[in-house]
DNA sequence: GATTGAGTACGAATCCAATCGTAATATTAT
DNA sequence: ATAATATTACGATTGGATTCGTACTCAATC
């Protein structure tokens, strides 16, 4: 059985960068780090050693810069956290989260017929 | 301009409770909080007393066992917490949060009529 | 009015995330 | 080879969340 996923809080920021980028440096993750927190290069370094000891993060370490990558899919980490909010916020009622999510932001004509694609599949079923 | 709101795990999972009961005794929410994690009462009861401190709740001592109340709406905390999720876990889309969401759980047909109703409504305007 | 029971208040201890300074190591340029 | 630069390794500190033991308070019951 696997255990939880729970990344801290800066961790699971640098996934999302990892995410994006799908392989990193500490440098280039620290970059993007940057934009948003004061922290000094060897914080990240740090956050993401630790990332590695955890098994979060695996690491190329023939050159002299190591080279991350996530260990865990996205999609997993999606998953639980849907699966959280839903119960600690919307009292466990998928829709309510849908709702929520296309009435705050602004989803695209597109974005919204391929919703409506994806229910009617799931209707026709 | 108001803080951020940002209450910790053991927190949220007490507002959590309070925003389904609406109201509640120390007492009810750590007979609920007991369910999931071996905590002691007086755990739960400091938790609360902090929570009160940083206003988060607001308690009426009228009678000699304290009622809690939450200070904040639900729905402001699902709107930070669907932002944050769709930020850091869907690259910022929204209707991916959604197809995750309606994929891996299970709505109702009503559900989903009422999905694609919301859909409709933002599309005719 | 003493005792018991259920509650609150509060201090202290523990644990862990986050941060950073400094040393060690490797690479590049002079 | 030496100096300068970039990177990793690691230890130590800080701060906040969490936990709980113990003292205190009040009300009901004997």
């Amino acid at each position: 059985m696997s255990k939880v996923f729970k990344p801290t809080e800066s961790e699971l920021e640098i996934l999302s960068i990892l995410w994006d980028k799908q392989t990193a440096t500490v440098r280039e993750v620290h970059e993007i780090v940057q934009k948003t927190k004061d922290v000094g290069y060897t914080t990240t370094l740090k956050l993401m050693q630790i990332m590695n000891e955890k098994g979060l993060v695996t690491r190329n370490v023939l050159s002299k810069t190591h080279i991350y990558t996530p260990t865990l899919q996205r999609e997993i980490a999606q998953e639980q956290y849907v699966n959280k909010i839903i119960q600690t916020l919307f009292s466990g009622s998928t829709s309510q989260l849908v709702l929520q999510a296309l009435g705050k932001h602004n989803p695209t004509t597109s974005d919204l017929d391929e919703i409506k694609n994806m229910i009617n599949a799931l209707q026709n079923k």
